[in-house]
RNA sequence: GGCCCGUUGGUCAAGAGGUCAAGACGACGCCCUUUCACGGCGUAAUCAUGGGUUCAAUUCCCGUACGGGUCACCA
């Protein structure tokens, strides 16, 4: 076979070379322990918490004055989506994730690109063509049929599938007949000639997995598509080589075409980066663990926690947590601390496949609530509301001030309220303070019968004096609960059930629920303040005619 | 089916050849408390399994089981 020959009639056009590359590509100038990384996802319109998951990437490199870029693997014609890349950056946005260099919404930054894959075509091929001129490199004319009816065949023979062995019909065809097909004009892709052996096992120095022993590759897997564009396999290794990637971070399930990785980066002579294969997220079907998928699980979809409104630092902190075990005791000791601020590390990174804990990240996040200030929780919760909920934020910037007190009850000081972990959840736990939201829930138990209720209520609404102070009043209700037979102390109560008709938690579970329609709210006085005299009085009122 | 990866309590997990096997979430119990919460304290695990190496293995090696992943002109 003239190498030469069939370069030329299957790249007639190409006539860089790879070292024009190199130097347009110079290595980069950075520290010795610089980390060059990226995301790299392909534009299908959804965004998943495998990019976020990925992008801890950017810690890495910014920990270590590093790079961090975002690639564009739009090698995928059909699946592309209008807009997605729009959408990647303006979710990795939304939670903080700052690139340096690569894709923008117009355009892109950068010495290093194209960072649009389809843009690199004529690298590929450059690359592509100097495998061919070695012998390393065949088209193939095989149809989907022709390889539908060899992946049967090796079904029926129980022989390993994929394009190999005697199942490879066009990797020593002559030149003649090369020509022949190209001259009637039939599709073709340019296939790797493999020499490897399944024998023989690979070393992978892994990033996180330590080494990974994999099986060399035998297959004559497809470098170009019939369009001329490269396979994921291969634009890879052509884009992170001269992109000057030094760690590919990626999902564990990329662990199995390793092989081809770095066979061709071997082969290329090309320094293979650090693959550090991270574990996939998981999540709980009936009593079995799965891969979250994208069509049954909503929380796959980094677009569900924005809707759901959970503070990007929240969701960065769960990430975090699941990430780096070191996290969480590194957050107890710093609570108040930027989740930035802490040293991420490939080697604390767990191997197996964790599952989601929706809980945990709602613990998380009412944490991190729980320590802000009343108008940092008011900002988050009427940007969250002007996009998902209008009404709420009109009412808000009608009320600024009233809701700021409300959101205030409780917080602050060394033991503030969790009550919510979310936007959504601050909206729903909120509602009662609003005369226009407020409702009786239909689950409020009776604690006391309809006579002692009013009589409680009655006397409440005599005594009321917004000029007490909380000691003040709290000392006339314990005087209303005494003078009614109830015990003012729970533990009386306990001790000699049958003196009483009840204890002080009934009477102060009944002006809670007359107050605030629920079982489930503030110190009542506090509540008291922010509602007002008049809206207090009323609500008391309505409580007591129900 | 081939190949690869994984397996410590309900969940996330630390850990090292010799430990009473951390911690967090959740659960439950107790305490604190005028209420709702917060908080404090406590309870629950023989590290999938069989075999080997070793004075000693949950920690190293091999097999098995189970789980996951992957075998496209998708990434």
């Amino acid at each position: 076979m003239n190498n030469t020959a069939l370069a030329n009639l299957l790249f007639p056009d190409i006539t860089k070379t790879i070292e024009d590359y190199e130097a347009k590509y110079p290595e980069r100038n950075l520290p010795e322990n610089a980390v060059v990384t990226r995301i790299a996802p392909s534009p299908t319109g959804f965004v998943h918490l495998g990019n976020l998951y990925n992008a801890i990437g950017e810690r890495l490199a910014h920990q270590t004055q590093g790079v961090f870029y975002l690639r564009i693997e739009d090698t995928d014609q059909k699946r592309e989506v209008e807009g997605a890349v729009e959408a990647v950056i303006d979710a990795m946005t939304f939670y903080g994730i700052r690139f340096d260099e690569g894709a923008t919404t117009d355009g892109e930054v950068g010495a290093y690109g194209p960072y649009r894959q389809r843009q690199r075509k004529e690298l590929y091929q450059t690359v592509a063509k100097s495998l061919v001129l070695r012998g390393l490199a065949y088209p193939c004319f095989c149809t989907e049929d022709d390889l539908k009816e060899m992946h049967d065949q090796q079904e029926a023979a129980k022989d390993n599938y994929g394009y190999f062995g005697k199942y490879a019909i066009w990797r020593d065809r002559t030149l003649e007949e090369i020509e022949a097909e190209l001259a009637k004009g039939t599709e073709w892709v340019l296939r790797f000639r493999s020499e490897g052996d399944p024998e023989n096992m690979v070393a992978v120095k892994d990033g996180i997995r330590g080494e990974v022993k994999v099986q060399e590759n035998y297959t004559d897997f497809v470098l170009l598509k019939s369009d001329g564009i490269p396979t994921y396999h291969f634009a890879h290794v052509c884009d992170d080589h001269f992109m000057r990637t030094t760690h590919v971070i990626r999902d564990e399930s990329w662990l199995a075409t390793l092989p081809i990785h770095v066979q061709l980066f071997d082969i290329l002579g090309w320094q293979r980066p650090v693959y550090c294969h991270t574990a996939t997220l998981m999540k709980m079907d009936g009593t079995s663990k799965r891969k979250l998928s994208k069509r049954k699980d909503p929380e796959l979809a980094l677009s569900y926690y924005r809707e759901a409104g959970f503070p990007q630092e929240a969701v960065m902190r769960y990430l975090m947590t699941v990430l780096n075990s070191n996290f969480e005791e590194w957050m107890m000791e710093n609570p108040d601390a930027d989740s930035r601020a802490f040293t991420f590390s490939l080697d604390k990174m767990s191997t197996s496949g964790s599952l989601f804990d929706l809980e945990k990240l709602d613990h998380i996040a009412k944490e991190f609530l729980s320590r802000q200030t009343a108008q940092y929780v008011y900002d988050g919760l009427l940007e969250w509301a002007k996009k998902y909920d209008t009404a709420l934020a009109e009412r808000m910037e009608n009320k600024a001030e009233f809701f700021c007190n409300a959101i205030n009850v409780g917080r602050g000081g060394d033991k503030p309220r969790k009550d919510f972990g979310s936007w959504k959840e601050a909206a729903a736990f909120l509602a009662f303070y609003d005369a226009e939201t407020f409702a009786y829930e239909d689950a409020c138990p009776e604690r006391a019968d309809g006579e002692m209720r009013s009589a409680i209520l009655t006397q409440y609404l005599d005594t009321l004096n917004f000029a007490d102070t909380q000691e003040e009043w709290f000392a006339k209700v314990k005087q209303i609960t005494e003078a009614l037979g109830y015990a003012a102390q729970p533990k009386k109560y306990k001790k000699n059930p049958e003196l009483y008709k009840g204890s002080i938690v009934d009477v102060t579970n009944l002006l809670r629920v007359a107050l605030t329609g629920r079982q489930n709210a503030p110190d009542i006085w506090e509540i008291s303040r922010v509602l007002g005299e008049t809206e207090t009085r009323r609500r008391v009122q309505a409580y007591m005619n129900l």
